[in-house]
DNA sequence: TAATTTTGTTTAATCGATTAAACAAACCAT
DNA sequence: ATGGTTTGTTTAATCGATTAAACAAAATTA
């Protein structure tokens, strides 16, 4: 490694001290400083190719300009999308942003705010998982600024910008029920994290808005196990030939994927056999041969919102910001009145060819 | 925000110097200090809460046990995927990552490099960008610790992991050919990448193998421009009514999936009408009615291997190490033998169901 | 001319750790 | 008892910046 030069080697070859170099390369004391030596340091600073060391600058300030992101798996495009916005902003403000991905386990989420902790980030992102309550009272306690974004605990007081999961939901539901669909089903995780329970209560609502007596066998909540298995076995019970629903919605991107495969693989037909909706967008959706009707979340709103909450938490600002944003229902082929029902709601935008394979 | 703890807190509380601290907390002078003071020591470190202070010991050791990772953008599911493998094999050696996207843009490249370089990252993890040869020539001549992955400068003598590009591309006309396809078209990028180029390459090589004579019109290079309009007017032009071709390569996801879904407007029927075979993996390609022939690139691999090769860099070892990959075809029904040829090669795992929308 | 202000720069402490070297006390051997 | 080890701990320099305060010289004011 070459020796890297500081400040000490510029005020070395100028004559002057570090002191002097740190004003000029700062612009600080701007009146102060005679125009010829601020510019025979820029020079000199500029020939020696010169670079802050940002760790010493960290530690003497106590500000890392760093901002810690916590998801759930960076892999899933939910999480990069969220954190590509991030990036975005946090450069727009002179952040830097470390990630870790927590899979949905304690430890590892708790070992990711630990490393982050230590590294002196000025604040954290987190979508937080389940049982992390403890772990986010812990941060309030210790006054570390940050939001939680798309999950949150409404019993803890803390910034967050999330979804209106219950009305996200329902409004999913309403559309399929509009459309004449009765039977409704929906799966979703087996978990206690309140986004997801919203999710659920907003299906519920919707039904009895509807008239529809909730069946608790429309409503599969998956567990931990293997995700694909989960699905395809939801998928099974839910299309019986004795009692199959006629339309479903999926509570993530990551269930609607694994649905679409099986639902596909079973030439179920979309959506006269079963209407589908699904949370979240993918470019998944749109190579459905029955490109899919999703609820798309202000991704790109909420990236921004939880960087600019964050920021101001950091500049000190203490008020705290709760924000559950509205998605959008986008309308698509996946979910439009049944042929059979002979309504003319919404013609399906593509619709495949026929093959002769 | 609370008062930090640090060692002279310890120190102070316990009636010993902070050296000593400092000796107990890193297991150091193992054996030279009194079993009932370490123990002291540990137990008021616990009970005040003590977290080193990253930052500090960094500026000591100039050691930061962080990656800069740079990729084109990690909304991309290749980045993100690579992201999360490079994320665990860095945590498994204690090191913390931080990202950021270049979007091939050479400013944003040049910025985050520099960023990444002031924070003192132990190394670089980097898909160059289009005309970051010199940027990457600067970090070799700085000595500084990196690794490029997937995309590479065969002048500049670099560490990297990368596809065999030319063997992928080749693998799939040749595919394609022994299918029976005749009129083989590829959509790529307008780019001197050496990674694009290699595709191209194999492409033109593949079909010289296999008798076919290379039409410079079926090989369409897009540019940088909105690459929704430039995928849709290239497979416009590709399936002209007149001169349709029979099988297209994708080279990229990005342009894939703009394909499709053009390729789902214009209800072309593949694979009888139009074989598809593409680059990289996606769920998205399990969606499409007619499964997507694609290149997997062993991602998990690549981001393995380069987080090794860099780790080693970092302790010190000069060696430079090249490797390309083998991207594996997996064979799906996008490219089996159009049925009209009568040969049974290989059936398709999924048809679409006939829709009477 | 002396006192005051302004201009330009340096001194030195500090952030929080690490670690070589120094030191003191106890132990051992001859 | 004397010198040499061993054991246990402290001293103090250091990493590379920042910045309040001190200082010196020049300019201004009274």
């Amino acid at each position: 490694m070459n020796k890297k030069i500081c400040l000490k080697d510029i005020a070395q070859k100028v004559g002057v001290s570090t002191a002097l170099v740190s004003y000029v390369l700062n612009n600080k004391k701007e009146g102060r400083i005679k125009k010829s030596v601020a510019e025979k340091i820029r020079e000199v600073a500029m020939e020696l190719n010169y670079r802050t060391n940002q760790i010493a600058k960290s530690l003497k300030t106590s500000k890392t300009n760093t901002i810690g992101l916590i998801v759930a798996d960076i892999s899933n495009p939910f999480s990069s999308g969220l954190a590509r916005i991030i990036e975005d902003e946090a450069e727009k403000n002179n952040y830097t942003v470390i990630f870790g991905s927590s899979d949905e386990n304690l430890q590892r989420s708790n070992k990711l705010v630990d490393t982050f902790l230590n590294r002196q980030v000025d604040g954290l992102i987190i979508t937080p998982g389940e049982n992390t309550a403890p772990q986010v009272i812990s941060l309030l306690k210790q006054n570390i600024p940050f939001v939680l974004v798309d999950r949150y605990f409404p019993e803890i007081k803390t910034n967050y910008v999330a979804l209106d999961n219950f009305k996200a939901s329902f409004t999913a539901i309403q559309h399929l029920a509009n459309c004449g669909y009765k039977k409704i089903a929906m799966i979703s995780f087996e978990t206690k994290l309140f986004t997801i329970q919203e999710r659920k209560r907003g299906y519920i609502a919707a039904l009895g808005k509807n008239g529809i007596v909730f069946d608790t066998k429309h409503l599969i909540e998956i567990g931990n196990g293997d995700m694909k298995t989960n699905v395809e076995n939801a998928i099974n019970d839910l299309m019986s030939p004795d009692q199959p629903v006629d339309a479903l919605l999926f509570a993530s991107n990551a269930i609607a994927t694994h649905g679409l495969r099986h639902i596909n693989a079973l030439r179920i037909k979309v959506p006269d056999q079963l209407a589908l909706v699904t949370f979240d967008r993918t470019d998944a959706w749109d190579l459905f041969y029955a490109p899919l009707t999703y609820l798309d979340q202000p991704l790109p709103e909420m990236g921004r919102l939880a960087t600019k909450i964050l920021l101001e938490a950091i500049e000190g600002n203490n008020t705290i910001t709760q924000l559950n944003l509205t998605a959008e229902l986008v309308i698509r082929s996946s979910s439009v009145i049944p042929a059979h029902q002979k309504r003319s709601f919404k013609k399906p935008l593509f619709s495949p060819p026929k093959l002769e394979v």
